[in-house]
DNA sequence: TCATGTGAAGAGCTTCACAGCA
DNA sequence: TGCTGTGAAGCTCTTCACATGA
């Protein structure tokens, strides 16, 4: 579609982007103004003109840029346009937590089933969602073109897990698992390692100086 | 300390070392090279030796990296040379799940406490730490010298439970609820954005040519 | 010889300053 | 006039290539 692949920073703010412009949506504001959505994200309003800029000339100069041309737009180079079908593996805590959430944040992304190896959890429901044991997980995956698998298993589990994901055709997997994942080099891993986040964080939090 | 503050992606990827170093340590390994931790990590062996480089001569030519000292250096370099002790605000799924999975993963950080509002859940306990009322947050944070709070109430919540915790006199927040939080400039907040980071995943997973 | 440590070059991303256009 | 779009400059981080030293 365009020249260069685009730069990751990019694609990191473009959802920021898209959650504030639904939100102005929802309050009928009909143009928005690199300024506004520098005030509400904390990026510079030139940062975001250039990082919109790289997939198009979307704004009027002299007014701002129409907000649901805008969001449609960032909606179609995100992938976003169609509903994207995913799964949740494993329905613990976390990923109770993260489905529920996801249901009620995100509209653009459909949980179509969750899956887990206890009995006691398969057939249960979680925010109407249907448990499921993971040997159906080919057959749910194929018939709803699934795209990305939530991984949140206990460690011991992971890697068994990141097998049958891989089995049923997924290459894309959001691991919150605290292991390191063996798949085939076609399978994009994006490890969430909210412990490694905390750690760093935790350099901010003893040797920063408050000013 | 050091002349020039640590770049954020050096101080984003200690923690991974430091997790590598655990393992080894664990198998009696006593020296480690940048090689072996590139092959581990992901990164380049070079990027490596310059991360540590930059805070010091820790390695020795010819052999590698003493797997203890070098351990213990990141260990202080980070701030978790002393044990960190921070508080959960949220007893929920999420709430939940995070405290069980530091608890578990984190030997360098501390839950004291789990906070919510709910009276049906405050006096449980989750992995033997007791959960809360809001109004005990000053005192047990002052008692324990927390340093981060950890932040995963609905977002209708989001903004009490930020007041709370600045007025505790905890300045890192860990924000896991989708609310943008208004918190006074000396107050460092971290959004972990689960539901953005999601979005943008699958731009990798609707437009990424698999080669 | 082998692996670290490091200046220099390069790549990627951000900020600046202003041209372009409603 | 006002705000977008964009080359150029600047900055930060990564990679390269090699000197250094056990």
């Amino acid at each position: 579609m365009e020249q260069k692949s685009a730069p990751k920073s990019v694609i990191r703010r473009l959802p920021m982007y898209l959650r504030i412009l639904d939100d102005l949506l929802a309050n009928d504001v009909e143009i928005v103004s690199s300024r506004e959505l520098s005030d509400e994200t904390g990026f510079t309003a030139e940062q975001i003109r250039k990082d919109l800029a790289f997939f198009g000339a979307f704004g009027t100069r002299g007014t701002g840029y129409n907000t649901s041309f805008l969001r449609d737009k960032i909606l179609k180079i995100i992938g976003l346009d169609e509903q994207t079908n995913i799964i949740v593996v494993g329905a613990g805590h976390l990923g109770i937590a993260l489905t529920r959430f996801n249901i009620r944040q995100n509209p653009y992304v459909n949980v179509v089933a969750i899956f887990d190896i206890d009995p006691n959890v398969i057939g249960k429901k979680i925010a109407d969602i249907e448990v499921m044991p993971a040997s159906k997980m080919k057959e749910i995956s194929v018939k709803h073109d699934v795209k990305v698998a939530v991984l949140t298993v206990p460690s011991e589990h992971a890697q068994t897990a990141a097998e049958d994901i891989v089995k049923s055709g997924i290459r894309v997997i959001f691991n919150f698992s605290l292991s390191k994942l063996y798949v085939p080099s076609s399978v994009y891993i994006h490890n969430a390692d909210l412990s490694i986040e905390l750690q760093s964080l935790i350099y901010y939090a003893t040797s920063r100086v408050v000013i």
